[in-house]
DNA sequence: CCAAAAGTGTTGCTATTACACCCATGG
DNA sequence: CCATGGGTGTAATAGCAACACTTTTGG
């Protein structure tokens, strides 16, 4: 059988970008680069792949270690990049994975932060505690990104799929007015006219309820005023 | 810098597969392997990626210098594989893409053959002019193929786009009849019921005709009985 | 002038939108 | 009992599917 080794090999990385809701804005977690190149500059977070495990095992081995995120997150590979110099250290290749945490604080690392994401005339900015970001990402990361964010949309434009639900901090008690935070949140303010408020429950949570999806199960414990919003919880398929 | 070379780093490939329609079917090129592994077994086109070329780049390589295609092609990436096994010569990645060509006679070697694409109940099955396979594929290909499949039929599924005018014979002399053709292959069939001619005429065509897609300019020379057909052509932006 | 094949019109159904109205709660 | 906020009903509209009807050709 024919050497392998006669070929020149390019290096793989993944690099993850996870996605949750903070102050109902999407949110992107990037980490400040410790070792050059682009040392001190925002980055994806990315690790090299190791000969024994898949591009997917990388990424959970990353979550795992790196990160101290043990739960079960569901990984969508979004893109590979290969463009010649976009890794200053050679000839580096990067497959990209996205994921959604419902609690940001899972992320616990301080190296780690978030970001909320807002959309310009120009582009996406990103919004940090102390740091703002525009088109000072490492690498190609900016351009990865709004693939990113590009796809996400696309994924929960398809309204009658749970994609979104992945978001719900409470995935046993939420409301039309959370799921509608979620979506708004995901098209970056922009559907906020698009759906009003009795036509979202009535078309989209109602079916949700038809399709069995999800079910009413209580009325909301409530300290303000108002009729209480009616509470669903997901089914487990 | 860091030195890279202390990780170990799996190779890379490309492989392409090419769409095409023959006698109103959706049908790929394939190419029976000259060399180990798989010598025999019919397999997706590929190449390792050289140092000096991003993924594209050795998509294009494959495309002039094994097939003889230097024709402009969209390329598609598809997904990349990583599982650890795929590869009997070890660690192996592959970055997938997919094209399509109008004219099938585009594609000359004769190791590249054409297989028909059918459905059956458990799955694809792919019909060449000797040979007939369903699983036989080498490496996880039949995979791949499946993904690009369904990835083909979700672009043209959004009807009001110019996806699927990449299958035409002539872009500048077709009628309602040969795109509606076009979408049936695509479909492997399925979606003969769903659109009556009519219906297909009057709110396809018209529409691309009022979005300036494409543009009426002449009746078609005909010889056989019946009305002549409206015929148009593309209009390149 | 008739059959064939394709373009166009008509009808009804369904999904969506806009918006009004009704209901449950806290103060 | 009223303001608030959420649920539900209603009317208008847009898009689509089914199918009938009309137009243009060849023989």
């Amino acid at each position: 059988m024919e050497d392998l080794n006669k070929y020149p090999h390019p290096f793989v990385t993944v690099d993850l970008f996870i996605f949750s809701i903070i102050n109902d804005k999407l949110s992107v977690c990037l980490s400040k680069r410790e070792t050059p190149p682009f040392k001190d500059v925002y980055s994806l977070i990315g690790t090299f792949i190791h000969e024994d495990e898949s591009a997917e095992g990388a990424i959970c081995r990353l979550l795992e270690e790196k990160l101290g995120v043990t739960n079960d997150l569901v990984l969508n590979q979004l893109q590979t990049f290969t463009s010649l110099h976009r890794d200053p250290r050679g000839r580096v290749i990067s497959i990209s994975y996205y994921t959604i945490v419902s609690n940001p604080d899972l992320i616990k690392p301080s190296w780690a932060e978030w970001f909320n994401i807002e959309e310009t005339s120009i582009g996406l900015k990103f919004i940090g505690k102390n740091t703002f970001l525009e088109d000072n990402l490492g690498f190609d990361h900016a351009k990865i990104i709004n693939a990113g964010v590009k796809q996400l949309q696309e994924k929960v434009e398809n309204s009658y799929n749970t994609f979104s639900f992945q978001f719900l901090k409470d995935k046993n008690a939420f409301t039309a007015f959370d799921l509608q935070t979620v979506i708004n949140a995901v098209f970056l303010g922009k559907k906020n006219e698009l759906l009003n408020r009795g036509n979202f429950k009535k078309y989209i949570l109602n079916r949700y309820e038809e399709l069995k999806y999800i079910e009413k199960y209580d009325k909301e414990v409530k300290n303000t005023k108002g009729r209480p919003k009616d509470v669903y919880r997901i089914i487990e398929r």
